[in-house]
DNA sequence: TCGTTTCATTGGTCTGACCGCTAGATGGAC
DNA sequence: GTCCATCTAGCGGTCAGACCAATGAAACGA
C-alpha cells in the first residue's frame, strides 16, 4: 500500500502515435522559434531518416498542420514542405465541420457572431481602416446592381461582413468572424434560393447592410452595432424559420 | 481570339489530391447527414478500395479530421474510425501554432479576448449556468490555497475563465475563449515564472477573480465585463511588459 | 547567344507486408 | 453446466520500397 493516501496517481501513459510525434517535433520548433514563416522544413525523407520514422508517419503530419494552415508543400527541386502563414481556410472548415455535425447549435453560432461583429462595427466606427471600408462599399455596390443572382448576392453578402470585420482592425476577431460568416454560407445561400419572396428580402438586406455602412462611415459606432446586431439576428430567424424548411436544426443540408 | 473581350478565364484547374478528395467525400456525408456523431465509418481498406485511392491516402484524410476533433480511430476488433464531437482541443492547437508562428499579434489575441469575455461576463451575470458558477467557484478556492504553485495558479486561471465562458451558456463563445486561455497557457506560466514579485502579483491576480466572481454572481453584468476587461489588459501588461523578458514578440519562447 | 533537352530532387501515390490490439469464439478444467 | 484461459479474426498502426509527376537548373546543340 502507499504511503500517499491519495495513490500513485498513475498517469495512462497514451503510447503516442508516430505522426503525433512528428507533430510535436515540427511544433516544438516553431514555439522555438527555430521554424518561422516561409522556412523550408528537410524534405520528407531526411526528416523521417532523422525522426526514426517512416516516411508516411511524416506525411500525416505535414497534412495535420498543412490542414491547420501552418505548411504548406509543393513538388519540384526547388519545392518542399515550408511553413506558412494563411490561418482562415484551417478556421473556416472546422467550424463548418463542427456545425454540420451540430456539434455547434446554430443559435449558439449566431450568439457568437452577435459578439464578435457588434465588437467589429464598435470599433470599424472608430478606426475605419481603409482597406475594410472599401471592400464594404464594393460589396454594397454588388448587391445593389440590377439582376444580381442569389449566389452573387451571397457572396457580396460575405465580403460585406468580412470587410466590416477587416475595419475593424482586429486581426483575430477579423478571422473568426470571416470563418463564422464564411462557415455558415452554404446554409445561408440554401436559405435565400429557398426563398419565395426573395425580392422583397434581398431589398430589406440591402437596406440593412447600406445603414450598417453608414453608421459605421459616420462614426456612430453603438448605432452600428445596434445595427449589425438586429440585422444578424432577423437574417438568421429568417434562415431559421423558413417555412420551405424541413424542420429540424440542419434541414438546407439534408 | 476569343470573341469576349475579357478573355476566357481560364481556371488553374487545380487538380485535387487524393486525400483531399477522401476529406471531401467524407466531408460530404457529414454535410448530407449521412454521417453523425458516433457513426463508424467503413474500414480503411474497404473505404480506399471504394473511393479508389490507396490506403495512405485514407489514413492521411483521417488524420486530418482526426485533428480538427471530427473522427476518432481505435484498433482492436470492434475498434475502427468513428465521427466524435471534441472540437476543442483542435481549436486550442491551432490557436497556439499560429500564435506561436505570429500569423496573431498578441495583441489582437488579447483583443478578441476582451471582446469574447466581456460578453461572457455579462451574459454569465444573468444565466447564472450552475456548472460554470461552481467552476469559477473551484478554481477561486484553488487559487487561494496556502503556498499553491504557479503551475497550480496557472491552470486554476485557464479553469476560472473556461467557467466564466461556460456560465454564459453559449457553446461557440464558450469553445472559443477556452481555446484562446489555454492557447496562451504557456507563454502565461512563462511570465508567471519569470515574476520576481510573485506574493504581490498573485494577490493581486486573486483579488481580481474574487471581484470578478463577486461581481457575477450578484448579477451586475456591466460591472462585471468591466472588470473582466480591466483584468485582461493588465495582466497581459505584466506579460508583454516584464522586464525580465527580453524584447520581441514572442519572447517566452524563445 | 539562345532555345532545347536532360537530369536530379522533391513531393504524390500506390502496393504489400507485418505488428499490436481487442471482442468474441473456442475449448478445456472443475 | 460454469468458469476461466486460450485462440482467432479483423481492425488500425507502421513500415519499406517502388514508381509517378512536377520543376528548375545544368548541359547541350543550333
Amino acid at each position: 500500500m502507499p504511503s500517499d493516501p491519495s495513490g500513485p496517481d498513475w498517469k495512462p501513459l497514451r503510447r503516442a502515435s508516430a505522426h503525433e510525434l512528428v507533430i510535436g517535433a515540427i511544433e516544438e520548433q516553431i514555439a522555438a522559434g527555430a521554424l518561422t514563416v516561409g522556412d523550408l522544413l528537410p524534405p520528407e525523407r531526411e526528416l523521417a531518416a532523422r525522426l526514426g520514422v517512416s516516411r508516411a508517419g511524416v506525411r500525416e503530419a505535414v497534412r495535420v498542420l498543412e490542414s491547420h494552415g501552418v505548411l504548406r508543400s509543393r513538388p519540384g527541386v526547388d519545392g518542399g514542405t515550408f511553413v506558412t502563414p494563411v490561418p482562415r481556410e484551417a478556421l473556416t472548415r472546422f467550424l463548418r465541420l463542427h456545425i454540420a455535425l451540430s456539434n455547434f447549435a446554430l443559435e449558439d453560432v449566431v450568439d457568437a457572431r452577435v459578439v464578435l461583429e457588434r465588437a467589429s462595427a464598435a470599433r470599424a466606427a472608430t478606426s475605419h481602416a481603409e482597406d475594410g471600408m472599401t471592400v464594404m462599399r464594393e460589396a454594397l455596390e454588388r448587391m445593389e446592381a440590377p439582376g444580381v443572382s442569389r449566389e452573387d448576392f451571397n457572396a457580396a453578402d460575405t465580403a460585406f461582413h468580412s470587410g466590416l470585420a477587416e475595419a475593424s482592425g482586429s486581426a483575430v476577431s477579423a478571422a473568426l468572424t470571416v470563418s463564422i460568416r464564411t462557415a455558415l454560407r452554404g446554409l445561408i445561400l440554401a436559405a435565400m434560393q429557398r426563398s419565395t419572396s426573395w425580392e422583397a428580402v434581398s431589398d430589406q438586406l440591402r437596406a440593412e447592410h447600406r445603414a450598417i455602412y453608414d453608421a459605421v462611415a459616420a462614426g456612430h459606432g453603438e448605432l452600428a452595432a445596434e445595427l449589425v446586431e438586429r440585422h444578424i439576428r432577423s437574417a438568421a430567424d429568417d434562415l431559421h424559420l423558413d417555412p420551405a424548411a424541413p424542420g429540424g436544426r440542419l434541414s438546407p443540408w439534408q
